[in-house]
RNA sequence: GGGGCUGUGGCGGAAUGGUAGACGCUGCGGACUUAAAAUCCGUUGACCUUUGGUCGUGGGGGUUCAAGUCCCCCCAGCCCCA
């Protein structure tokens, strides 16, 4: 009597029997080598999204296939629980950020439970835990020792409406992405830790991170930004002061034709600061963002100090202006301009009628260069003595002739910035500093660590509620005791996301973060997982740390994650109805006319797939998936058919074919179990034919799901599943061997569909009569000598066309190729009178006649 | 503007330089059924009049006995940086 699988009820008992064994909690076991599988920690919003689930999915893949091969694997989960969100819901919903958050968390916890991932949970850490922060602003202060976090005056994005600082992503089109108003640029101090220090490091060490995929490698160098070029210091005629300029393009001093500093500079108020105009020109500066992208696409303006600096070469004298798109904290923050050979002077030069000098000639001939710049490599020219040099052997001489001028020397810049931290919210992590008048800036004693969050805080006013609290700013300076002020600034979240990695090590520890025994047996992280929207800062920042923390004597490797893969999106098709509403995928519904609603049937258009997203309403709520199909056929399709580094595009038929393909395994597998030997039966000494041609199809899959999940191609394992047990349903038993081989591969399929299907693994595993279970079961063992099929069938090709297959045993000879190719009737009609004149055999390959 | 990735049937995608389209979805035909669902079997790149053949991996060139795969140029889409 074929059985119906009860999804609901065989998932729930499985995951029950995995808690019940604590089957993923682990401990530093020396006798068995370890692997540490990470999932990027999900913010708690309150529901998983199909982003989520197909992250732990792929690290829960990894993480079952590892222990089954003899790993003693760690695979954590926590939660990213600091941060803006929660403070928008308390503001728009009069709920405390606090109560928000551990609400989502619960909610979302009972969801990725439901979904069976291999995760000791007894690790679970919460960042907006204060038995969290507590270690991390332990090695705040430590690296303020150290003097890696320090503060410092720089500019920020101030909405004066919200009168809050915003960070560069929530400025939008020069306005506050809440309130609209015009953002303004304004200087406060603020905390940062010194990135650059480690930048040289920290670009060396991606050659040594070759686990990592390129495309992640390029962006942290690019983001990095290495640049090698030369300081050089000129007077400013007329005064006492020198103008020091970094330049990357030496070679071009001859087409030097102004000179520019940046508009806080120092010098510019000094020089220009009583001239016309000059308070209005900086204000228009101040007008336009902080970001680099902001910058870039402002209109290059500048003010004429009317002083000159002379060019060192040519005698010339040029003005020196003030430009809004020198950067202060990039270089020395003042450049010389050569207009003809950089885009930006180029646009400056013709907006204020600048020369433009030619001094680089192209190798495809000379463009016109009043019109377009010229960037490319190239003969130097009009530079008298280094004419003719190529512009990099220009370089080098250049910094040669003004070192030994002694009024210049080569210099190397990154574009990596500090890291500033400073935050003025409330829900994050508070920076553990007292202000004290006498005592200036003192760490909090580390008895009084940590320094919590007060949970009387309100939204009434704009602004951060720290700031204004009555009380918890209030304390006694640690150093003279007299009336002293907390820093009221919190910290980035990426704060808690660089070391959570480390906590999941000994979360309970209430000394310090981790003990130093738990970093060494387990880190570096083996296999990161996450998305690749996280490519430079999280995984940059997580990099810096492991160094910081290692120059504070934290034993830790220099690199925290040795492994990284990083997971497409997922897209679903957009519906908009006539009246150009979005509609959720589950509010339409298809029928003879095409997309409609299912509401009130008007007509839905379908739309481009595209990134799944609230605003355009084409999301999939997992928690209907589940209900319906189940985890397991969530987690199937999921894996099937997309490579997991590319886009997958959520359809309701994929799901629908994995939920098939579980119920025909269970069926076809509880009909058959029964005529089948028992477990641990003897292996036959004779195998019939069909026999062991299915072992040999059997051991290659053991092998090629191995070989396809060790290479993160998911898409391909799942494929090899189908076709073996495609095979298995169709084996037909005669005889006893028939039997065997049958249980063989219906033991070996249930241990390969577990990393995917875990519950419906367990399940088939029970009823093909084992009392183990498969979560502590090894991979199934190879048979090397069934690899190899005893016959290949390959074509035979005609100058190159492919006119007949032949079926060859595995060891014939050459001549045996060649004599049963040239008999087929193909390749007899292709010859067609032709004289073969070659013959191309490949054994187990091909057979190409070459004739003419 | 710079850097990168991708481009293969109706669709998602396979293919160490060696039988292009594995595996799946969809469609079509059939079986079972009073009927439907489920399930099972067959079929499903295009074109040609068939036994059979021709064409076919974004476009154009090249290397090779052999190119989806390697090289050069171009086009389109996406991502990152600007």
């Amino acid at each position: 009597m074929t059985q119906r699988y009860n999804i609901k009820e065989t998932e729930k008992k499985w995951r029950d029997v995995w808690t019940q064994r604590k089957c993923f909690e682990v401990t530093e076991d020396t006798s068995k080598p370890k692997s540490y599988i990470l999932s990027m920690l999900p913010y708690p919003s309150g529901r998983i999204h199909v982003g989520h689930v197909r992250n732990y999915t792929l690290a829960d893949v990894v993480a079952r296939y590892k222990k089954a091969k003899g790993f003693n694997v760690l695979n954590p989960m926590g939660w990213d629980a600091l941060g803006l969100p929660a403070e928008n819901a308390a503001m728009e919903r009069g709920t405390h950020p606090k109560d928000w958050t551990y609400e989502n968390i619960a909610q979302m916890k009972a969801q990725l439970l439901s979904l069976g991932f291999a995760i000791d949970w007894s690790r679970e850490v919460a960042t907006c835990d204060p038995s969290y922060y507590k270690h991390e602003q332990k090695m705040f202060i430590d690296f303020y020792n150290k003097g890696l976090a320090y503060q410092k005056e720089s500019v920020v994005n101030w909405d004066p409406v919200e009168d809050t600082v915003l960070a560069n992503e929530q400025v939008v089109d020069g306005k506050g992405w809440r309130s609209g108003a015009p953002v303004e640029r304004r200087k406060m101090y603020q905390w940062f830790f010194k990135i650059t220090e480690y930048a040289d490091d920290l670009l060396q060490a991606i050659d040594g991170l070759d686990r990592w995929p390129d495309k992640v490698r390029t962006m942290q160098a690019n983001w990095i930004g290495k640049s090698t070029g030369m300081n050089a210091s000129f007077p400013i005629n007329g005064t006492d002061d020198k103008l020091d300029i970094y330049t990357t393009r030496p070679d071009t001093f001859y087409g030097a034709s102004f000179f520019a500093m940046a508009a806080d500079h120092p010098l510019a108020k000094k020089l220009a600061g009583d001239k016309d105009g000059f308070d209005d020109f900086i204000a228009a500066c101040q007008s336009v963002g902080t970001s680099e992208e902001a910058i870039e696409k402002a209109e290059k303006l500048g003010f004429n100090t009317g002083y000159t600096v002379t060019n060192p070469f040519t005698g010339e004298e040029l003005p020196l202006f003030i430009a809004n798109f020198i950067l202060m904290d990039y270089g020395t923050g003042a450049i010389f301009g050569c207009p003809a050979h950089d885009a930006r002077d180029h646009e400056f030069a013709h907006k204020y009628g600048l020369k433009i000098i030619q001094v680089v000639e192209s190798p495809e001939g000379t463009p016109d260069i009043q019109d377009e710049p010229y960037i490319g490599p190239g003969k130097i020219m009009n530079s008298e003595n280094f004419n003719g040099m190529q512009v990099e052997d220009a370089k080098i001489a250049v910094i040669k002739a003004l070192g030994a001028k002694g009024i210049g020397k080569g210099a190397t810049v990154f574009r990596l910035r500090d890291w500033g931290i400073s935050r003025q919210r409330y829900w994050g992590c508070p920076v553990p500093m007292i202000h004290c008048k006498d005592c200036g800036i003192v760490p909090v004693p580390e008895k009084d660590l940590p320094v919590e969050l007060p949970y009387d805080i309100n939204y009434d006013t704009p602004g951060n509620p720290l700031d204004r609290h009555p009380t918890w700013k209030n304390v006694d300076c640690p150093q003279c005791g007299k009336a002293a002020q907390r820093e009221t600034d919190t910290c980035d979240t990426f704060f808690e996301s660089s070391w959570y990695f480390l906590r999941y090590l000994d979360p309970k520890n209430e000394i310090s973060g981790f003990a130093n025994e738990k970093s060494n047996y387990w880190m570096p992280v083996d296999q990161y997982i996450g998305g690749v929207e996280h490519a430079v800062l999280h995984l940059l920042y997580s990099r810096f740390f492991t160094r910081a923390l290692k120059d504070c004597g934290y034993e830790v490797p220099q690199e925290p994650f040795s492994g990284l893969f990083t997971q497409g999106m997922v897209t679903h098709a957009t519906y908009r109805d006539s009246d150009g509403n979005w509609c959720f995928p589950a509010d339409v519904t298809q029928n003879d006319k095409g997309w409609v609603r299912r509401d009130n049937g008007k007509a839905v258009e379908q739309g481009a797939i595209t990134k799944m997203s609230k605003s355009k309403k084409n999301v999939v709520d997992p928690e209907d998936i589940l209900k319906t199909y189940g985890a397991d056929a969530a987690r199937l399709f999921i894996l099937s058919d997309s490579p997991p580094e590319r886009d997958l595009e959520w359809t309701e038929g994929g799901i629908e074919g994995a939920w098939r393909f579980i119920n025909k395994l269970y069926r076809n597998i509880s009909d058959i179990k029964d005529d089948l030997p028992k477990s641990g039966t003897g292996k036959p000494e004779v195998f019939s034919d069909t026999a062991a041609k299915i072992r040999s199809l059997i051991h290659q899959s053991i092998k090629g799901v191995a070989d396809d999940i060790e290479a993160f191609h998911m898409n391909k394992a799942v494929a090899r599943i189908r076709e073996l047990s495609n095979a298995l349903i169709a084996f037909k038993l005669y005889d006893d061997s028939d039997k065997w081989a049958l249980r063989e591969g219906l033991e070996a399929l249930t241990c390969l569909i577990n990393p995917m299907m875990p519950h419906l693994a367990e399940e088939l595993w029970e009823q093909l009569g084992h009392s183990t279970i498969l979560a502590d079961t090894p991979w199934p063992e190879v048979d090397e000598s069934l690899l190899a099929n005893d016959t290949v069938t390959i074509g035979v090709q005609v100058n190159g066309k492919v006119r007949a297959t032949i079926t060859m045993a595995a060891d014939a000879s050459k001549d045996d190729y060649e004599k049963i190719a040239l008999e087929q009737d193909g390749v007899l009609k292709a010859l067609d009178g032709k004289s073969v004149k070659k013959m191309i055999i490949v054994p187990g390959r091909i057979v190409n006649v070459v004739a003419g």
